[in-house]
This record gives C-alpha cells, sequence and structure tokens, in this order.
DNA sequence: CTGAAAGCGCTTACAG
DNA sequence: CTGAAAGCGCTTACAG
C-alpha cells in the first residue's frame, strides 16, 4: 500500500471505486455517498496524495493563483522595495489564502515587458499591480493589459478614465490633513518634500492636498519651500540640505512618504535643528518604524490589512466575473510626537 | 487571424504545419527547420500566445517554479516580517527569474502544516525556507519534509545531522568578530541582548561568538548583562530597561539582531545615555536601516545577495538532481559610527 | 526535418 | 449514488 507518487487511479484502485468517484469523493461533491467519501479521503490521507495542480488546471482552466507585480522604484543598483509595498505583500498573501489562492511574486522594472503573460500561460487568474510608478508609462501599459484581457487590480491612484480597477487612498484628504494639522498647531512655513509631477498623481494628489489646506486656512504658499524628492535611502536627507541651502525660513515639513520623512529628520538632527521644537514633521504611510523613531513620527496611515483585503476581493470578484468597483480609503491622521501635538 | 484564446493548435493551422511542430518551434528545438521556427514563433506572437503552463507541467511533471516559505515570527498580531527576510525575498526573486523559475510566497506560521503538499500537488518544484524559527519544532518537520522526498533548501543554521541542505552564516564567527572589536576598543563590561536557547540555534551561536572572543581576550563573563531579547519592535527597548534596572556596569552592547539593535539605541538615548560615548553598539544583519539610523550602527553584514543566490542555486541543483553541498558563508564586520571606532 | 499518436492526471457532462 | 468516456493543451518517443 506504499506508491510513491500516487494518482487518483491508484487511489480509485485501492478504494475500489472508479477514478471519477475518487475525484468527487476529494471535492468533496454531495453526489458521492459519505461512507465513501470518507474512506477515499483517509486512502488519500495515509498516502499522502494531493491533488496535481497541473491537471486540474488543465480541465478547469484555473490556476487559483495570483500573481503580485511589485515595482522596483530604483533602477538596477541596490534594489530596495519601499517597506510600505513589502508590508502589503504579507498582508495580500493572508488575505488570498483565505479564499484558496497561492500567491506569484514578481519584481518588476516599470520598463519591463508586463506579464500579460501571466494570465495567459494560465500561471495566474489574475494580477495585483503595486508601486509607485510613473503615471504615463504606467497607463500604456495598463491599456495593453486590459486590451488582452486581464483580470487586474492596482494599489494607487484613481485617476479619471484609467483602465482597470483599483483600490486607493484618498490622497488629497491625506495631504490635506497632515498639512491642516501643521496649520493648527501654528505653524507657517511649512516645507513640502515630495513630487509634484502628473507622473506620480498619488504624490501630486497629495501636494494638492497640501495647496487646498493653505488656501482654506488664508496662508499663502511659498514654492521655495517646495524640495523635490523621490521616496528612496538618502533622498529626504539630501532634500533638507537643499532646503537649507535656500536660507529660506521653515517651522515644518510634510513629507510625502514616511521613508522621506524620516531621512529628513535625521538630516534636521545634524544641522543642529530640533524636531518638533525647531521643526515640525509629518509623513505619510506610517510605515512600521515611524512609531519607533526618536521623536516618533505623526504621520497618515493608509490602512495596509484593508487595502490588501480590498485587492484581494476584486481580483476574486474580478476573477468570478462579478462587478467590481473602484474604491477610494480614507486616510487617518496619526499624531505622535514630531509635530509636538504631545 | 483573431483568436480570442489561442492553443498550439491554432498556431498550426495557421502556420499549416503539425502541432508537434509548433510546440518543438516554440521551444527552439534544433530539429525544426530554422525558417519554419521563425515563421511559427512569428504568429505566436502576433496573436499573443503563450504556452499553457498546466498543460506543460502535465506532460513534464514539473512546474518551474519554486515555492518561498516565510515563518512569521511575531504569532497573529500585527505580523511583521524581518526586514531582513523581506529584503532577502527581493534578491531569491530575481536569483529564481534568472532561471526561468517563478517564486511562490507563502507566510508559515511555525505550528502550521508544512506544505509538503506544495511539491506533492506539482505547485512547486522545490521549497526554500526563511525564517528564525523555533528550532526543536522545526527539526521535526524537516524530517517530515525530507520523508516526503521534498526538495528543500534552508537559509539558516547548519546544524550537525540536520536533515537536507542549507546555506548559513557563519554565526559563531560573526558573534566573535563583533565581540573582538568591542573588547579592542576598550570596551570590557559587553551586554547581550539576544537568545541564547538551543531553539533559535543560529542566535545561540552568536552568543557562543561572543563568550569565545572573551575567553580569547581572556575577559570574564558577566552573567548579569545578558538580557533575552526576541527579534521584533520594542523587545529591544525593553531588553535595555530591563538591563538597567539590573544596575550593573556596561560600556557595550552586542544584539544578536539590527531590529533589537536599533531598539535598543532609542533607549539609551531616551535614558540619557550617549551612543558611543556612554555605550557602544553593534549589531546583527546589516539591514537597510543600519546604515541610515543616528549614529549610523555597527553590524556583522550578511551578504544577501549572495545568500540568495546560494539557495536558488541549490534548490535548481536539487530539482536537476545534481549534488548540492551545505555552505557557511563567512560575515563580515561592517565598523560605522555606533561602536566610536570613528 | 516533420507528422501521427500516445499519454500526462485530472473534471465533468452523460448515462444508468 | 457510481462508472465509462471524452477531453483540457501540451511534449516527446517513434516512424518516416
Amino acid at each position: 500500500m506504499k506508491v510513491s507518487n500516487p494518482t487518483s487511479r491508484d487511489i480509485a484502485e485501492i478504494a475500489g471505486v472508479s477514478q471519477a468517484t475518487v475525484s468527487r469523493a476529494l471535492r468533496n461533491s454531495p453526489l458521492v455517498r459519505e461512507e465513501t467519501r470518507e474512506k477515499i479521503q483517509q486512502i488519500a490521507r495515509d498516502l499522502n496524495y494531493f491533488v496535481n495542480r497541473n491537471a486540474a488546471g488543465l480541465r478547469t482552466h484555473q490556476s487559483n493563483t495570483i500573481a503580485l507585480l511589485l515595482f522596483d522604484e530604483t533602477e538596477g543598483r541596490h534594489a530596495v522595495i519601499n517597506p510600505f509595498f513589502l508590508s502589503m505583500l504579507g498582508f495580500i498573501t493572508r488575505a488570498a489564502s483565505k479564499h484558496g489562492y497561492d500567491v506569484l511574486i514578481s519584481m518588476q522594472q516599470l520598463s519591463d515587458d508586463w506579464h500579460i503573460e501571466y494570465q495567459a500561460s494560465h500561471r495566474a487568474d489574475g494580477l495585483i499591480l503595486l508601486g509607485y510608478g510613473d503615471y504615463v508609462t504606467y497607463r500604456a501599459k495598463l491599456a495593453a493589459l486590459a486590451r488582452a484581457n486581464t483580470r487586474f487590480m492596482i494599489w494607487g491612484p484613481t485617476i479619471n478614465d484609467q483602465p482597470g480597477h483599483s483600490i486607493g487612498c484618498d490622497n488629497i484628504n491625506g495631504g490635506c490633513q497632515a498639512t491642516n494639522h501643521l496649520l493648527q498647531l501654528g505653524r507657517r512655513s511649512i516645507a513640502f518634500l515630495g513630487s509634484t509631477s502628473k507622473r506620480s498623481p498619488e504624490l501630486a494628489a497629495r501636494y494638492d492636498g497640501y495647496c487646498a489646506a493653505h488656501h482654506d486656512a488664508g496662508v499663502p504658499l511659498n514654492e521655495r519651500l517646495n524640495i523635490p524628492a523621490w521616496s528612496a535611502a538618502g533622498e529626504g536627507y539630501r532634500a533638507v540640505e537643499e532646503l537649507l541651502q535656500r536660507r529660506e525660513p521653515f517651522d515644518a515639513i510634510f513629507a510625502v512618504t514616511d521613508v522621506i520623512a524620516i531621512d529628513a529628520m535625521r538630516a534636521l538632527k545634524d544641522n543642529g535643528y530640533a524636531v518638533p521644537d525647531d521643526v515640525a514633521v509629518v509623513g505619510f504611510d506610517d510605515i512600521s518604524l515611524a512609531e519607533h523613531v526618536t521623536p516618533s513620527l505623526t504621520t497618515v496611515r493608509q490602512d495596509i490589512t484593508l487595502a490588501a483585503e480590498g485587492l484581494v476581493d476584486g481580483i476574486v470578484g474580478l476573477i468570478r466575473g462579478e462587478p467590481v468597483e473602484s474604491t477610494l480609503m480614507a486616510p487617518q491622521l496619526v499624531v505622535r510626537a514630531s509635530c509636538g501635538a504631545r
């Protein structure tokens, strides 16, 4: 009764039933008498049998797998992925396994061919796209995916008639909350560290929120406090140095991601500025580190768990052919020590 | 000439050849005339055709996929994975794709059933195991994997006759280098933050190195400077508080991971101790953050890229039936500011 | 160099 | 409730 690589046929032989009955029993079909089913399942367990996914997938045209595409932001070099997305990966995997789906990961350069292949080759039933990309390049590729009838969910910007479904954070609102908070604390010269380019619409939306808050409060914007910064190690540091060189007085910083904010705080300290006394700092994302830096970072939280579940629910819905809606999640200001509010 | 879900048969028909020839041409078989091959490949491109992986896998008994099992260290809650392993994930994915393999990820609790299933169900050709686990539980599961003829590579401890192949870091040597460095800088009361339990042999090995360095230098060990700490957010902080409560003088800390070390530095600062002047700190892993904290953290680097490539080369070797050897990589001390050496 | 044919291990209408 | 049969889309000996 020891079979090395058992098939449903081996089990059928041992159980004295047809192979079709074995298949039914293993899938808990109500067509099989309970007694028969239990006997078959027991034999399967004894033999350490598992359904051959290739065979099942070939038959059913499904892989029960979701492909997760993460975009490298750093071209080539040290190839670090934003911790925000990396932790999202964990939650997506958990959410997927609840639905019985495996997760295939793939790191992509934005320049790469975009694996329409994953679905066409039946390796995955759908795709989830993660990463702050260059929207211009991005959009053309999304259109190609849509044209190939690929099912995909995007984390990020929900922009007018962008192809596909997405789950994103209301970045304008988030940027507004962050800036409002600083304004309410009496700060009037708030530097903006990040991107305002149309190529990064999610970051630009945070800037729009920053502008809106100024407008609402009747505080004029100072263009000279706007420093471009990319979300990579060392960028926030460099941005603060650039800001200091401009010799424009400032009493607060709104950084477009926590990665930039934390780096900026380090630069402030190295240059003799106290946070929050001299400069209040607010970030965006609430990465796990934010709580643990000194002073702890006030930031805008995007609910990662909810986002991950939404993305997985969405892609599973698309696979099943159900209607799926793009949604915008409300961000939440998390007040900590770096802004001086407590 | 527009087919919605083309198969090799569709291409054969268009090209006016047999389906077998299409299959050969697409796999670049030298048996096919170059002219024929190019014609077929062109048609495949035009039709956006990709080989059905389920069908190919069923035929060849291969999936060209590696399953990556990551162990959650934090039971349940916020479920954070050590950034060290998370960045390893990136390098493994890259290394795998060089060999033409996809990567399937799975988060596991150590208590879970250990997916002997992945290979048995032909979802993956082999497994890579990542995470600091509880060795006692771990070992029994490895034995079960080995019994089921599962191919797997482990990152971590290479312990006497542990089942399977592994790639690990010479932790004794690493712990020794870290401690030696502190001793050479004149520190004589070096606290140890981490685990010395047989349940975490890799961490215990770092402790062994710590002991060996003391022994070689003729410096007696002080048991009261040994504080248990787990590699999770907040643990290093708590450990320093415990250390301070013991009222035992100390002038250095060797933390068994960077996560603990960085947390410990925060606690030291909050309690009015200057790093490195009052207390020198050395960590282990060289996570990307280590370079960016203030002061920058002296640590022991494990070469992640090399490790990832080794694990992938190993598993690919096992899949091909080649002999694979477990290896121990030499760690490297990275001197930065937190120890006061510069 | 090419084709006809077998078969990988399942799932599921169809018939009873 | 169960079985016989077809077929998912490939790969690869076998024959020419």
